[in-house]
DNA sequence: CGTGATTCACGAACATAGTTCTACTAAAGG
DNA sequence: CCTTTAGTAGAACTATGTTCGTGAATCACG
C-alpha cells in the first residue's frame, strides 16, 4: 500500500518468486507468462523488460532451487550417504514444485547455482576415491535419473487431481488389469503383477540410487 | 472391406504415420494438430473423429515405436547383453524421432505394445535369475534413464539447429568456460573440466546401463 | 528548482496452439 | 429413391508467447 513513486518495481527476483508460487500451487503446466504477471498484478508484457523469453524462467527456477541445496563437506568415510542426502534434497525440491524438473531437463546447466551443486556432488564423489571421469559420468546419470523420477512422480500426482478419467487406479485395480492381460503373450507380467506394482515412490528412488552408488568402487 | 469407399479415409494408422513423419522431420516440438492435419491434407478438426485429444497421439507414437522393438528369446547365459541390446534399440528409436521420449515420459504405459516390450525386458531379467521385485524396479529405473537420456540428447541436437545463440559450444569452448569459473568455489570443476566434458553420448549411455546391470547379481 | 532524457510499465494486438460447433457430403439401408 | 448415419472440413472460441507503441515516473544536470 506504500504509494511510493514506483510502487513495486518488477525485478527478476520478484518474477522468480511469483513463478515458484504458481508452480507450487498449480504445477509447472500452469506456469504461464500471464499467470506470473497476474500474481505480480500486471500484464504479460511487463515481464519482457526483465526476461528475454519464457525459457529464462526455467533458468531462474533451476537457479533458485539449486541455491536451496545445502552441500556437506566431502567426507571419505560417509560419501555414499552424503551423495544420497544431496540427491534426496534435490528430489524433494522437485516434488515440492510439481513438474519443475522439466525445467531442469530442458536447460543446459549454465546456471551458476546449478554448477555449484554439481561441484559439490562432484567433490563428494572424488572424496570417495572415484576416478574423475567415472565420477563425472555417474553424476550426469544420477542427475538425469532424479529429474526423470521427479517428473514421473509429478505426472502421477497430476492425474490424481484430474478425476474425469479413472486414472486414479488403485494398486489393486492395477494388479487386476495386469492379470487380465492375455496369458500367452504376458506370462511374466501376469505372474508377477504384484511385484511389478510394488513399492512406493521413495522406496524405488532409494533403491535405484543405491543400485548405482553401490556399484562404484574407489579405485584409489 | 470396401476398396475405395471414400477417397482417402482418415484412420488412426494414417494419423500415426503423419505424426511420426512430422516428428522425424522437425522434432516433437513441431508436432501440432494442425501440422499433422496438413500432412494429411485436411484441417485440424478432422482428426478429432479419431482421437479424443492431442495426448492420444502420444500413445499412438509410443505404441508404434514399441511395436518396432524386437525382443530376443531370454537366454540365461547372455541376459546382460540382451538387456543392453533391447534398451539400445529403444534409445535409437527415440533418437530417430527427436523429443519423442517426452511422449513416453508423459503417458502411463497402458499401451499394449509398450507392455509387450516391458514383458520382454522383464522376462530377460527373470531369466538372468534376478528376483521379481528387483527386476521390476530395475526395469523402471532403466526405462526412466533411457527416456531421460534420449530427451536430453534431442535437446542438445535441437540447440545445434538454433544458431541464434552461441549454444553450439564446442567441447573446447565448454572446457574454457568451466576453467574460467571462480577458483575458490569451483576447484574440482576447474581441475577436472576435461573429464566433466569427456565422452560421447553413446559412451555415457553404455556406461550408465552397464553401471546398473553389472550391480545385479542373480540370487538364484 | 526546472527540464530533458531515459527507463520501464502496461494495454492492445498479432500469431499460433488445442479444441468445439455446425453445416455438408457421401456412403449405407430399406 | 429417400432416409439415416458417419466422417469431413471450414469457421470460430479460448488460451498462450511475444511484440509494439504509448505514456508516466525517475534521474542527471544545469
Amino acid at each position: 500500500m506504500a504509494s511510493s513513486p514506483r510502487r513495486d518495481p518488477i525485478t527478476v527476483t520478484r518474477i522468480t518468486d511469483a513463478a515458484l508460487e504458481v508452480v507450487a500451487t498449480d504445477g509447472y503446466d500452469a506456469l504461464t507468462i500471464r499467470r506470473v504477471a497476474a500474481v505480480l498484478g500486471t500484464g504479460p508484457s511487463s515481464l519482457y523488460a526483465h526476461i528475454v523469453s519464457k525459457d529464462d524462467i526455467d533458468d531462474l527456477l533451476v537457479g533458485r532451487l539449486s541455491a536451496q541445496i545445502v552441500l556437506p563437506e566431502p567426507d571419505p568415510a560417509t560419501w555414499r550417504g552424503q551423495l544420497l542426502d544431496v540427491f534426496t534434497q534435490i528430489r524433494d525440491r522437485y516434488l515440492q514444485y510439481p513438474g519443475v524438473s522439466r525445467a531442469a531437463l530442458a536447460t543446459v546447466p549454465t546456471n551458476l547455482e546449478a554448477l555449484r551443486v554439481r561441484e559439490g556432488l562432484f567433490a563428494i564423489l572424488l572424496a570417495g576415491g572415484i576416478e574423475p571421469r567415472t565420477a563425472a559420468w555417474v553424476l550426469d546419470a544420477m542427475s538425469l535419473y532424479v529429474s526423470a523420477y521427479a517428473l514421473e512422480q509429478s505426472l502421477v500426482q497430476q492425474r490424481r487431481k484430474h478425476p474425469d478419467q479413472e486414472w486414479v487406479v488403485s494398486r489393486d485395480e492395477l494388479v487386476r488389469r495386469l492379470t487380465a492381460l492375455p496369458a500367452d503373450t504376458f506370462p511374466q507380467t501376469r505372474l508377477h503383477a504384484a511385484e511389478l506394482t510394488s513399492g512406493t515412490g521413495p522406496d524405488r528412488f532409494a533403491f535405484t540410487l543405491a543400485l548405482i552408488v553401490d556399484n562404484l568402487c574407489p579405485s584409489a
